[in-house]
DNA sequence: GAGTGGTCTAGACCACTGT
DNA sequence: CAGTGGTCTAGACCACTCC
């Protein structure tokens, strides 16, 4: 009754989870391995195709298939809005310390490349019920990638759009050249006036397009989370409308509630 | 350079998108498939993995290949947590007017089957550091689910774990029989004196067991979304750890985060 | 060049569904 | 029973990595 590349995967992760394949052990070629449990390889290809999806091994094309070291996963906490607020009308030198990936990854700058990319838009359909403007409303689209120095794949991919009318006010926030801006987005928005109130995040899951698998490096059948994080400020104006792409076998996203008392 | 699979799975993804296959509508057989696109089958099934994945068709075994209908999504809000807050001192009536499932998904009680089930068992270590309490303490595991009444798939799996001395100060809330209890978990707390304080969740994804897929009805490639939701309350007490299991392709959080005025 | 995984083919046989 | 998708096999050929 069992498929036969589900016992052989449920095979392999025991010797996996009970460390007789230690992490970043090299597994037999898929030739062998197929001889090794009696099957073809296009089967043995499905069974290593599970454990590739629940991010137990990588594999690595031409080189071999590998045991991952247990992932460090990347948190993401919805105190960060409040962090971010406090510190975003603190002297420069008191917001250059610490940004939010730094926050989140516990690495330092040095081990972080940043990069931004400001570009001029037009509201599609969705953008335009986000923010509440007419379809075709000028925006600001502001891509941002995080690399680790060394590794390749971004932590995350972000893009985050404002209405350009409004950040106009202030041309400095129009030039992606002043990126990485210390305090991060709320701190470019005090510049003009603009304090936020609340902050709404939307969260789904959904297999990665392949550009999304290619920049954050993710192994066949891993998927994203996706998350929509819409500011409004203190107006009830929604300011910012954010879309974030997580790799979904690192990321642990945490969310605090605090309840009213009786 | 693009692979063959690809490039039919994006034809096929604009005819859905287009309107030229319509929802409900059956693909032609795969045999049938093979042949119009000038390739094998196991290709041709490599290009619909992609859809399924996607949650663009439903494969139904010995039926044939449909496209799906736009899926309904269920919202699951933290605003949920304060609402039952609120429910949870009211009168009894009161409280059975809605439950949380009704709620989100804007169905009506005799819409659903509602099944609990209590048991008995010991902390392993995942739990026992969550709750900070010895390895082996007894707790009380009580698992739910909810289904549409024609439908054959669950919602979601929940799983909750008490721990089961506390709670053993009203027998009622050991007994199944008193499910569906109105107003849920935070309305059974209020019987033993205990008020919630904030409410800490942990959302991650990943490929479901076949266990969960089963239940679920999830399509090969579809991923889960996990929730764990940690209750304290006012005394800094943990006393619900919930394990709650959703469909990856049917399911939005939605987390609001109020920030303090400057 | 040797060895690895990636893509694709062709087809056998089984399991499920509806008539 | 006919028709469908599900599993599995056997093997060709390509693309990548490393020596």
């Amino acid at each position: 009754m069992a498929k036969k590349y589900e016992r052989i995967a449920d095979e392999l992760r025991q010797h996996i989870r009970a460390g007789r394949l230690k992490p970043g052990e090299r597994l037999s070629a898929e030739t062998t391995l197929a001889k090794q449990y009696r099957t073809s390889v296009p089967t043995m290809r499905d069974a290593l195709g599970e454990l590739l999806a629940e991010g137990l091994i990588d594999k690595r094309h031409g080189v071999g298939n590998f045991v991952r070291k247990p992932p460090q996963r990347v948190e993401r906490t919805n105190e960060r809005h409040q962090w971010e607020k406090d510190r975003a009308r603190a002297a420069r030198n008191e917001r250059e310390k610490t940004g939010a990936t730094e926050h989140d990854t516990g690495l330092t700058a040095s081990d972080l490349v940043f990069k931004a990319r400001y570009r001029e838009t037009k509201a599609d359909e969705d953008l335009a019920a986000a923010f509440a403007v007419p379809v075709g409303t000028r925006l600001l689209e502001r891509v941002y990638r995080t690399y680790p120095r060394d590794g390749d794949a971004a932590f995350s991919l972000v893009c985050s759009h404002l209405v350009h009318d409004v950040v106009a006010a202030n041309p400095d926030l129009l030039d992606e050249s002043n990126e990485p801006w210390p305090g991060a987005t709320q701190s470019q928005l005090h510049t003009i006036g603009i304090e936020l109130d609340h902050i709404v995040e939307r969260v789904t899951a959904r297999p990665p397009t392949s550009e999304e698998a290619e920049e954050l490096g993710l192994q066949k059948g891993v998927s994203v989370i996706v998350l929509r994080k819409i500011s409004i400020d203190t107006e009830g104006r929604v300011v910012d409308v954010s879309d974030v792409i997580m790799p979904g076998d690192r990321t642990e996203l945490v969310f605090t509630t605090r309840l009213e008392r009786w």
